[in-house]
DNA sequence: TGATAACTGAAAAAGACTTGCATCTTTAAA
DNA sequence: TTTAAAGATGCAAGTCTTTTTCAGTTATCA
C-alpha cells in the first residue's frame, strides 16, 4: 500500500533507523517507515494506543502488533524515547520534539511537564562509569503535584485519598 | 487471627503507617500491620507476587486484593519504595533496607543494583521548587548492561537482537 | 446499641501487551 | 528470472499483572 509520506522521509532519522536495522539484520519495511513517519507526527508524548488511532485516522493500515513490535526498535536505534507514567503506562516521545528525558508527572490531571538538568545527566553518567554500567537508557521521573492541583486540593480538605501525605 | 509479630511491631514505622493512615481516614488494621511487618521483613526488593508468597510462607493469609491495596498505602506513607524494573514489572523495597532509591537494571541479568546520588537528589528537589510541583516519589533507573554481562555479550557477536545499538 | 464507614476476599473483569501461526514479502542466491 | 530462505505482518488467542465488584465482616462513634 501507498501510503502519503511527508516528515521524515529521506531524512538523517530514516537513514539512523535504518542503520539500526541492518546492525540487526532487520529490514526497513514500508509500515516500519510508516510507523517511524507518525511517530515524528505525533505532537508530543503517546501511548501505543494514541498512536494506533492516530495512524488509522490518517489512513495507515498497521495492526496493533506491528506498532508494539516497532516502538521498541524506534527505542533501540535511539529515535525515539519512553517512559513511563504515573499509572504505569508505556509513553513515548520522538527524539523530534524534545531530547531530554527527564518528566515531572502530575497524579491528578496526568499533565507532563518536561524538564531537562544537564547536571542529573552527568551524574547518571558518572554513575555509569563507576560501576562500569553500559547505559540503553535513563529513566527520570518526578511523580507528584503541579502547581494548580496543588491549589485545587489544599483549600478544600476533601479528596483525601489523594492528598499528599507528608510532603 | 493473632499472628506473630516481630519486626516493626511498636516502632516508629507502625506509627508513621499509623498517622498517614488517619490522615486519611483510614485504619490500621491487623492485616495492613500484617503486611507492614513482611514488607520490613524482606531481604531487598520484592514485587507484589514475592511478597505473597512469603506472607503465605510465614502463615500470614492476606488476599492478593487487599496487598495490592495496601503497598502503594504504604507507598504513600513514605514508608516504602516503588520503582519500575527493566520488564516493567512494579519493584518495592522498604525504607528499613535502603533509603536511596536510583537503581542500576541489567537487561540481561535483571540484576539490580542501587546507587546513592545526593547530588541528583537535590538538583531534583530544586526542578521541583522551580516548578512548583510537589513530589510524591521519584524514580531514578538506569537500564543497560552491567559489567559482567557486556563482558559475556561483546565476545560473542550473536543476539544481535538484545544488544546495545550504539553506544 | 445501632448506624455508618471501612475493610476484606473471592471471583470476575480489565487492560496492556505478547505469542503462535499461517500467509505474504523481500532478499539474495542460483 | 526463478526460487529458496529469512523476515515481516495480522489475526486470534493467550498471558499476566492489577483492579473492580460485591457480599459479608468489623471497627468507630454518636
Amino acid at each position: 500500500m501507498e501510503t502519503v509520506e511527508k516528515s521524515t522521509n529521506g531524512t538523517e532519522f530514516v537513514k539512523q533507523f535504518e542503520d539500526y536495522l541492518k546492525s540487526c539484520g532487520l529490514r526497513l519495511t514500508q509500515k516500519r517507515l510508516d510507523v517511524l513517519n507518525q511517530v515524528f507526527d505525533y505532537p508530543g508524548h503517546f501511548q501505543t494506543e494514541d498512536l494506533l488511532v492516530q495512524m488509522r485516522r490518517n489512513g495507515y493500515l498497521v495492526s496493533r502488533p506491528t506498532i508494539y513490535r516497532t516502538l521498541p526498535l524506534l527505542v533501540q536505534s535511539g529515535l525515539l524515547t519512553e517512559f513511563i507514567d504515573a499509572q504505569k503506562n508505556t509513553r513515548y516521545e520522538s527524539i523530534h520534539s524534545l531530547r531530554e528525558h527527564a518528566h515531572l508527572i502530575c497524579l491528578r490531571c496526568n499533565q507532563i511537564v518536561e524538564f531537562k538538568e544537564p547536571q542529573i545527566d552527568a551524574l547518571q553518567k558518572a554513575v555509569c562509569e563507576a560501576h562500569d554500567f553500559k547505559a540503553v537508557r535513563f529513566r527520570n521521573e518526578i511523580i507528584g503535584y503541579c502547581a494548580e492541583c496543588q491549589a485545587e486540593i489544599e483549600p478544600k480538605t476533601s479528596d483525601a485519598d489523594n492528598e499528599v501525605p507528608t510532603a
